[in-house]
DNA sequence: TGTTAGCACTCTTATTCCTTGATTGCCAAA
DNA sequence: TTTGGCAATCAAGGAATAAGAGTGCTAACA
């Protein structure tokens, strides 16, 4: 019974019933779908039809006169139909553009970046999380010795710049910081971040011969790199935006059901099991897919931030399962990278193009 | 009458009750008081002194049977009598001290770091904003080529590293940008920030004769530094930390009247003007002397860090009126650099001299 | 003159009861 | 299979009531 083909009526009905409970967070009732999309129908034959659809557990009652509101299964089948052809929202699409200008060339800022931009364009909460981040390739090596007696390690990869501190010696001359970026930079060139280190131990002594003066430098180097691998693996590179765009729902109008959930936005870790999923497109997590207790009444939508086809960083976008499903996929969409539109949007010259483009999918429906 | 001095037991009978009020946050009867600090009086009595106490605008009743709570002018009172002699909240500056390990060198990583600190210790919402930056003392500057084609301008300062990327040209060799580097470096040593383009400026040419084959690299260092300087000066330099803790407090578990405060806070433009305000200790603004419409409720509590004496960043700790003046002012105290105590807690090894000074501290009073 | 006991008064808060209105479920007829 | 009709259900809101906490005032007391 559950799981039987929904009739092309249902079917229609149900999308109906939930697209119109994300828009107007009250409970649908016969009337609502009448007017909405079956003019030509009675309420008492809708009722019976929203009576069958609840009974294979699309959707529920809160009260027994109340309206009916959708289940986890009943938004699970609007975003399964929904995510078939997804209906890019142009307004969100621009709006991220305009917002989304890399000011920084630090890799570690672009989480924050992203995570705002994300936030401001979708009006829900939005975390970031860094990952993947050893797959990036190296493509330069700089030390600087500043006049503190620290050096500054700058590591530039395919997508923006890591950089760390480290403690040195005020005696090593300059000419040793110049030998070991060079140095370090030929024996690195194009490999991993992930295989950095093991580069570097395995080359230790052969590069050591041809630095000048002060051989030591690369035990130095290792310990720096070492350290910031784990400051980049562990918790300090996952960023909540936003969090307070929740209390714009009127779910969370109550602050005590709100606060549970700020809770979890203000310290991610319990997230980032949901984020370090992969997947490459965009996914949602609807209610009880979720494994995290607090955040069972919510969804979050999740996609992949893609640098040359690796997943540098993963986006989360959280609300209540009454999310404005479209707007976040068109976001997560863009973030995503989704080829076409992407393009299309950064190069002013093509906008033409990609107007005749979304044309074009338009007949094909 | 208003301004009448008060007699010792008003006094006590006033700064208990708002004592009383910041913990429970019920407001105070007369035996309340009774229990709290003057057992040997009756209730009756008590009540005509709040009664005066009213009349003399300390206090204010919201119901005629139900109780009374404290006027801006009671809390102001209270923390002009408690700011004569702070008591230091040990558990928060230990707390700070376990926190504020600067980890980032970078100076506008820095205003983060401290709100984030400061929020976390004290429990409220705290905002920071980088300002005298321009005071700083410049040391070094180097100029780092990328292979993306922009280049790195690092400035090292008394205070932290400040950063900035500027579009160049791949033609130019690697000589160019140490020259220039050096060159700069010459110049600019030890004047401040707010003196460098100037500084650059009169010695542009003079610089550009020495530096091998490319000299209009002054040029695009100037406008990097420009907009660097537009940047640090503008907006983007103030951060809020911890604005959910807000919530944590009953006179919020209202979401309006919440929201209008997070308003705010989620864009700090509005709460410049009350931290630009130059104030060499820990000082607080109380509900009407907020100038800004949406905190009349609240306090402002604010301080300045300092380095070499000179104002950095200022911090403002955002609370209801009824907020825990005492842990704040030890929290602020401890940034704003109370030289004792901060450099007691820096060195273990001085712990011992700091408890002695403490306790000669009690004997005093 | 300052302090106290006593009592009436005020006002909030919680509880209860009632009414209203929206919505459903079901049944019988089309 | 659809529909009109009708009773049943329940949330939301309002009015009335009761309970409780605290004050103000007055008169007596030290």
């Amino acid at each position: 019974m559950e799981d039987m083909q929904l009739s092309e009526r249902k079917r229609q009905i149900l999308l109906n019933a939930v697209e119109d409970y994300i828009q107007q967070a009250s409970p649908i009732t016969s009337s609502v779908i009448q007017h909405k999309c079956a003019k030509n129908l009675s309420t008492a034959t809708l009722r019976n039809e929203l009576n069958a659809l609840e009974a294979m557990g699309y959707l529920k009652q809160l009260h027994t006169s109340g309206g009916r509101v959708p289940t986890s299964k009943g938004y699970r089948f609007y975003v399964d139909s929904m995510m078939a052809d997804i209906p890019l929202d142009k307004n969100v699409l621009s709006e991220i553009h305009a917002l989304f200008n890399r000011r920084t060339i630090y890799l570690e800022d672009m989480v924050n970046e992203i995570a705002s931009v994300i936030s401001k364009a979708t009006n829900y909460p939005t975390v970031v999380m860094l990952k993947g981040f050893e797959k990036l390739t190296i493509r330069n090596i700089k030390i600087i010795p500043l006049l503190t007696g620290q050096a500054l390690i700058l590591i530039e990869t395919n997508s923006g710049i890591i950089s760390n501190s480290m403690e040195t010696d005020a005696s090593i001359p300059q000419q040793s910081y110049i030998d070991a970026s060079n140095l370090l930079t030929q024996t690195l060139k194009d490999c991993t971040v992930a295989d950095m280190i093991k580069n570097i131990k395995s080359h230790k002594d052969e590069m050591s011969r041809k630095v000048e003066e002060f051989s030591g430098i690369f035990d130095i180097v290792i310990k720096s790199l070492t350290s910031l691998i784990d400051k980049l693996s562990q918790g300090d590179n996952i960023t909540a935006k936003g969090e307070l765009k929740l209390l714009n729902n009127p779910e969370y109008s109550d602050p005590e059901s709100a606060k549970k959930v700020l809770e979890v936005l203000s310290n991610p870790e319990e997230i980032k099991e949901v984020l370090s999923e992969d997947s490459a497109d965009v996914s949602f997590k609807i209610g009880a897919e979720i494994p995290v207790e607090e955040l069972q009444g919510l969804t979050i939508a999740k996609a992949d931030y893609q640098v040359d086809g690796e997943s540098i960083a993963s986006i989360g976008i959280i609300g209540p399962q009454r999310m404005d499903y479209a707007k976040i996929a068109s976001a997560l969409k863009f973030v995503a990278g989704e080829g076409i539109n992407l393009k299309a949007l950064t190069h002013k010259k093509e906008a033409k193009n990609e107007q005749k483009q979304a044309q074009k999918q338009k007949t094909r429906k």
